[in-house]
RNA sequence: GCUUCGGUGGCGGAAUUGGUAGACGCGCUGGAUUCAAAAUCCAGUUCUUUCGAGAGUGUGGGUUCGAUUCCCACCCGAAGUACCA
């Protein structure tokens, strides 16, 4: 029998899970070395082979690690809590806890069966109580913590009530936009325990209160700006609209400029990057004050050109500005009232798919320049956003084409401050390239010099200061769902009071339904015992609310991304009952690594997680600022739909390339009925679907052929390939190493089961080098000096390859190092013993069991990554290319260890020169030792 | 629109600081083995060709003895983002 992998990859994913082959201990004399995945979210449908790629690349760099001398934490768990299983449980009844229990059991049957070197020991779920137990503590902390701008970093919220108590909030206000009303520290404790409770929630980190939120109706919860996608929900992709409640949010804003400068330091890919940046968005300018009119109020703007404030000639506020219904005139109230109302009804999808049309009302209210006191009209208009710096704008017609074509619109003149620029046909909104002019003080000046200015003269008359605004919002913390964390919150006199410590976790009760109460609170209003008893420190029934010491609980529970903004900490400790990780666990791993996972995380999970570790460190919780120094994001495998013609209207189909003048539909099939060659097996597509029964099925030239089409991997395009049926029919160490080969693991591609018979035979072929007739069959001798040279090749070319993650090439290598070595027809015990260990971290199991039949005992696994030795490689004569004017003519060997001059010479002596040069004289030899010669004639 | 990444055979993809373009694998063609098939092995496989060679890495230009690689302009694709003032 030859290369039988099931049979070699049932014993050793057994003999590893017997001998706790990769439990790590947190005690080592061994450098540390910390390799993450993203945990996944435990869907219904199991994995398909899209889900392991970075999984199998995390691994293979875990066992090189490990290979090369490190402690290696290579840990996995379950994001536990979230949406679907929810959903499941609404059209089911069964309790989310159930379905998501048999879900991470299918999960982790398919995982065991690829051969992972995971610590199972450390598993963790965010949905199991002893982990949302430190969830809901650090949400405490959060709580508990203000935000100093002065010292830019989080402090315990009884060093403000401190500094309120000596000095009021002056000083505090002073650093911080977002301040409220000024007090003094009289003031302050004149206060009743009621308002200094409702004026500390504005300067705690998680904090109550009333927001604009993204509320989607079909799914009966608030959403993230992130789990909105194209205006739909991310989820389903039902309508979002705006929506005024009371909510729990994170004051992620206040961390805008450290998230931004922390970008610097890490290891991040560049592009990933990019999208942290842009969802900051951080923008440079200025808050200019404008005088309302027979008002006292006055209209704050951003804007990030100061320098063309002579341009202004109206002003626009958008329609939930609050000052709009203030400052409306008698006569305009109908129409601006008609506009706010028309507006608040459309949802974010319709003002996005609608951009190009103009709409607004004046107001009949006039503002006041600040500089030559021309009065401004102030207009309204959804163009303006409420939720982007103040809501209003000074429009600039001559330098922004928005309120360039809104001036043309509604007929407001427009007044050019840009010497000879022709704005007749559109603005000109250029920084650079124009001079100023018709601005007073600022003519002649360019858009820095202007800039600078300006600022200079609004500081003086205390009219605008220098503003950096940043797009980031605070991120809302509520949802009203079942699955979830719930809050250790309880509401006396409608104020939040949190849980003791001593008293978490705050397990989630059971409901009977899973939807929201017939009054539309959150499920857990369902719930009959969910009150705090402030004497017994529990949980009780709903109905002994007194008010007194019974209270109500929060009825909201913690999005999807509070469990995992800390995960990586937990695995560190994961079974500590006194601390979310015990100070010596997080003094020894520090921080993760190598983190793989999706790029989609981007400005969700990846952007929280960061904050988050910030927060802890201002803390001191934790001992690193960063807690993923380098991250690598796998792109996604692909599927390969297949479709067919349908006939619109009737179970006609057809084959692909038909010609048949009719209306065709395409229809999406399983391609488990397709072969390799885009064939349908229309016998079994009549078992599939009861439509395809009686259809009928035109093929063309004797075949029915598909259309094929590259989409995302999924369960309802019907183009999913189960990993399971790849390890049933090839085995694990073949899918490991044809996922990797199939292209560079960061690059989104196909997957083309076709191919992988190339890494099947690769290992038949490794498992032939050291048996015969299904025998081991290895001699003892001493290697030659080709193997020796094949051998250390492929060393130093794999190890560089794991360093940069091309994890694709170093597969290529191998396959070069066993094709070379079987036409050697090298048996060497030596030789095979080292290649074993060098393709243990791609293909363990054949590895452990070539290594065990080799006469060794221990498990590869902790065996020591092989040394590269140069001496094997060197050629003492190389094949030199010769050229002419750079194209390749003619080879010469030369000694490796001539130099550029010696080659020159022997060049020169050499007889087809004459026939090449072809009378030419030869004006240089350019000569690289060890690579080229280019004549020049 | 803006930002980022990419464009190389029939396909997935290689190519160190600019130095033999197409490694490796799939597919395809031919051959060996076989009663036959599967499996395996060997040879070939960018295109054109008068078999000398010529062209060739999205297009056009530039730098260089030499460009897939560097520079400029453009075209196409993917991802992200968007009345962000």
């Amino acid at each position: 029998m030859s290369y039988n992998f099931k049979q070699i990859e049932n014993k050793w994913q057994r003999y590893w899970s017997d001998n706790n082959t990769f439990k790590v201990n947190n005690n080592s004399d061994l450098p540390k070395f910390y390799v993450m995945d993203m945990f996944p979210y435990p869907s219904g449908a199991g994995l398909h082979v899209g889900h392991p790629l970075g999984y199998i690349a995390s691994d293979i760099f875990s066992r090189y690690k490990r290979l090369k001398g490190f402690n290696v934490l290579h840990p996995q768990g379950y994001d536990s809590f979230g949406l679907p299983a929810e959903q499941y449980a609404i059209q089911t009844g069964r309790h989310p806890k159930e379905t998501t229990e048999e879900n991470i059991s299918r999960y982790r049957e398919q995982l065991d069966r690829l051969g992972f070197s995971f610590d199972w020991s450390r598993e963790i779920r965010t949905s199991n109580k002893d982990y949302y137990k430190w969830t809901q503590w650090m949400f405490i902390k959060l709580y508990e913590s203000w935000y100093d701008y002065e010292k830019n970093q989080a402090r315990p919220i009884k060093e403000l009530i401190l500094i309120f108590e000596n000095e009021g909030n002056k000083k505090i206000n002073a650093c911080c936009d977002d301040g409220l009303e000024l007090f003094s520290s009289k003031q302050w404790h004149s206060f009743s325990e009621f308002e200094k409770t409702k004026i500390l929630l504005g300067y705690r980190l998680a904090f109550l209160s009333e927001i604009d939120v993204n509320w989607c109706p079909k799914l009966g919860t608030v959403l993230a700006n992130d789990e909105i996608i194209d205006g739909l929900s991310e989820r389903g992709g039902h309508e979002v609209v705006r929506k005024k409640m009371t909510q729990w949010s994170i004051r992620i804003s206040a961390y805008s400029q450290r998230l931004l400068d922390g970008l610097e330091d890490i290891d991040w890919p560049e592009p990933l990057k990019e999208m942290q940046k842009n969802w900051i968005g951080r923008s440079d300018g200025a808050m200019v004050s404008f005088d309302v009119e027979k008002f006292e109020d006055k209209i704050e703007v951003f804007t990030t050109r100061v320098d063309t404030i002579f341009g202004v000639t109206f002003m626009t506020l958008a329609p939930e500005n609050p000052l709009v219904r203030k400052i409306t005139t008698q006569e305009n109230m109908k129409s601006v009232d008609d506009y706010i109302k028309k507006s608040a009804k459309r949802t974010e999808r319709e003002r996005m798919s609608d951009v190009k049309s103009i709409s607004g009302v004046f107001t009949g209210a006039y503002a006041i320049h600040p500089f030559n006191d021309e009065k401004l009209p102030i207009w309204i208009s959804d163009y303006v956003l409420a939720g982007y710096g103040t809501g209003a704008v000074m429009a600039v017609p001559c330098g922004d084409q928005r309120d360039y074509n809104f001036a043309k619109f509604f007929n407001i003149p427009i007044k050019n401050i840009f010497l000879d620029k022709d704005i007749s046909k559109e603005a000109f909104g250029n920084k650079d390239g124009f001079v100023l002019s018709n601005s007073d003080f600022l003519d002649g000046l360019n858009f820095k010099d202007g800039l600078a200015l300006a600022i200079k003269k609004l500081n003086d008359l205390k009219k605008g200061v220098h503003k950096i605004n940043y797009k980031l919002r605070d991120a809302v913390f509520s949802r009203q769902r079942y699955w979830g964390e719930p809050f250790p919150v309880y509401y006396k006199n409608d104020m939040p009071v949190m849980i003791e410590k001593d008293y978490l976790p705050v397990t989630l009760p059971d409901v009977n339904k899973y939807l929201p109460t017939e009054d539309g609170k959150p499920p857990l209003g369902n719930s009959d015992e969910w009150a705090w008893d402030t004497v017994k420190n529990k949980i009780v029934k709903n109905s002994l609310i007194d008010n007194k010491t019974v209270f109500r609980m929060e009825l909201n529970t913690m999005p999807g991304w509070a469990g995992s903004s800390w995960y990586f900490n937990r695995y560190m400790d994961p079974k500590n009952n006194t601390n979310f990780a015990s100070k010596d666990a997080l003094n020894y791993w520090k921080e993760v690594d190598v983190y793989v996972g999706g790029s989609e995380h981007a400005t969700g999970h990846l952007l929280y997680s960061r904050f988050w570790q910030y927060f802890l460190y201002d803390l001191e919780l934790v001992p690193v600022k960063d807690y993923a120094k380098k991250l690598i994001n796998q792109g996604m495998i692909l599927g390969n739909s297949a479709f067919i013609y349908r006939e619109v209207g009737t179970d006609n189909y057809y084959s692909k390339t038909i010609e048949k003048d009719v209306k065709f539909q395409l229809v999406h099939v399983d391609v488990k009925y397709v072969n390799t060659n885009d064939e349908l097996d229309i016998e079994g597509l009549r078992n599939w679907q009861p439509q395809f029964k009686k259809a009928t099925f035109e093929k063309k030239d004797g075949k029915f052929l598909v259309k094929r089409e590259v989409e995302k991997m999924s369960k309802s395009k019907y183009n999913v390939i189960n990993p399971d049926q790849i390890c049933n029919d090839y085995g694990a160490d073949t899918l490991r190493l044809y996922e990797m080969f199939l292209g560079p693991i960061e690059q989104a591609k196909p997957w083309n089961t076709a191919g992988i018979s190339g890494t099947f035979s690769f290992l038949k072929k490794f498992w032939n080098l050291s048996h015969k007739s299904g025998e081991l069959s290895v001699n003892y001798e001493k290697p030659s000096k080709e193997s020796l040279k094949i051998l250390h090749k492929t060393i130093k070319k794999v190890e560089e390859d794991i360093n940069n993650f091309s994890f694709n090439t170093s597969v290529s290598a191998f396959m070069i190092c066993v094709n070379e070595l079987t036409s050697l027809k090298c048996n060497n015990a030596e030789i095979i013993k080292t290649l074993t260990v060098l393709l243990s971290p791609f293909a363990p199991h054949i590895c452990e069991e070539v290594w065990s039949k080799l006469g060794n005992k221990e498990s590869i696994t902790f065996q020591s990554f092989p040394l590269f030795n140069p001496e094997f490689i060197k050629e003492s004569s190389i094949e030199y290319p010769v050229s002419f004017n750079g194209k390749m003519k003619f080879k010469i060997m030369l000694d490796s260890s001539n130099t550029a001059d010696e080659i020159k010479t022997n060049i020169s002596n050499d007889e087809r020169l004459e026939k090449y040069l072809n009378g030419r004289e030869i004006k240089k030899i350019i000569a690289v030792p060890g690579k080229i010669i280019n004549i020049v004639c």
